[in-house]
DNA sequence: AAGTTTGCAGTTGTATACAATTTGCCCAGG
DNA sequence: CCTGGGCAAATTGTATACAACTGCAAACTT
């Protein structure tokens, strides 16, 4: 059904309510960062993309001063790496630091979920089922850019469910990264197996087996990141930041 | 000995060479965060100061830019609430919240002893015991705000002898917020049972005891969590930003 | 006299202007 | 033909100017 990849965009999160997932607090270069790091997580930013500031504030219709103040929380959350004099450009992780944030999520998601499956109530395990949802449409239509973005936000429910705000700050910071790798280093064809390794957490999580649970984490993230491959640098720079969609163009 | 306290300033992180603990990294906001963020964890700056961006302007001799940005960069650490329209605070964290950033600290900080024992080098134990020495020497002299600061900046020495950068990202963020809540909710005495408990950690460390040093390490983040108290709100507001120290004052 | 309103001082939010640095290109020299 | 110096365009870094908002206080209304 194609028909219904237009609304993709409505779809955004329909489980965490209006208030997006991001720390996004009040700032009004919240919408700039926003957009990045969506066009990041689909893969519509590929790394070591440029990003001129003089290009996002026509995009945006904003001057550099929010562009700037966008730019340098994406940076502070790694997704953006700052080179002094030289501009902004979309992280290129190599693959030590891939691993790195992986084994950072192995070790925080693993205690987020433990934790998640002892006090999590059925609104919880129906707001999960509903992502899945997403997911298995999204897979099923083929759209492999939602996909990929609703395969991390999927963690990102998760780590609400969890007690502790911090570490569900952290893997904030950690998911759009490793999306970012996959994008990278993934083989074209397979990130749609996750999509079963997710609903299995959720019966486990339903189950109330918080070990099981945290154990198949583990698991299932190490799986993810043995599926990276190195590949060709491939040094593309042939984007145009019009791979972010704006409602209205020229305006603000 | 008095007469050597004077010399603190040079002693501020002799271990850890010239690149400071920070991930400041060559932006020329870098001496205001630091400046501020030494504030804090010293002390000298309490939860709930105003940092009004005229006043750091006047302080640091920099325009209203650099300051916006360091305090942006310190509120995405945890360590300054932005308040929209309002203005910077120093961050006053809760209970709860002081809570989350100890269980954080230690997951995140059990692993990464236990890897940094494993594979710590003669060198590495020799840095240890030197910054061991140091706060040795401060609590000996009794500088209780010199100590404060030593005490946080051990742990971030041995996250950096661990071989996952982005945890010892997270311990950066971390140790700062609680050294805030210690301010904020230790009972005025006994910061100074902690540096026996570090002395510990580095002989395990030695011995090449991981599991011991792990567990060690959560002992030590538990007792230290449980040495704090609620105590009475004490709105101070009497803070004077000289408590930034400078060298020239009116000069830029 | 109590509550509401309105104006003012102070502070923050955003845009623009200017300075500094980098980069690519052109041309002179070998 | 290749190498090196230097100018020029473009881009980032910093400062300043202006607009918008908040909080307080004094004055007005009922």
């Amino acid at each position: 059904m194609k028909s219904a990849s237009k609304t993709q965009k409505a779809a955004a999160s329909p489980v965490l309510e209006r208030g997006r997932l991001g720390v996004w607090a009040g700032l009004a270069s919240d919408p700039i960062a926003e957009a990045v790091q969506e066009g990041i997580c689909e893969g519509r930013l590929p790394a070591g993309t440029r990003l001129g500031e003089e290009e996002l504030c026509r995009i945006f219709g904003v001057s550099r001063t929010l562009v700037r103040q966008a730019l340098q929380r994406l940076s502070f959350a790694g997704l953006v790496t700052l080179r002094p004099n030289r501009g902004a450009f979309v992280a290129a992780p190599t693959l030590e630091e891939t691993a790195s944030a992986y084994a950072a999520r192995r070790l925080i998601e693993t205690d987020i979920i433990e934790e998640a499956a002892r006090h999590c109530t059925a609104n919880d395990i129906r707001s999960l089922r509903a992502h899945l949802r997403l997911q298995a449409e999204a897979a099923a239509d083929g759209q492999r850019s939602v996909l990929l973005r609703l395969l991390g936000e999927f963690h990102l429910v998760i780590a609400a469910i969890g007690d502790n705000p911090i570490l569900a700050d952290f893997v904030r910071q950690l998911v759009p990264r490793t999306t970012l790798s996959l994008a990278l280093f993934e083989r074209r064809d397979l990130p749609f197996c996750a999509v079963d390794e997710h609903r299995l957490l959720v019966d486990l999580m339903a189950k109330g087996d918080a070990k099981g649970a945290a154990k198949m984490m583990r698991r299932h993230l190490t799986s993810d990141f043995g599926r990276l491959r190195v590949r060709a640098p491939e040094e593309p720079t042939v984007n145009l930041a019009a791979a972010l969609r704006l409602p209205a163009p020229g305006r603000r």
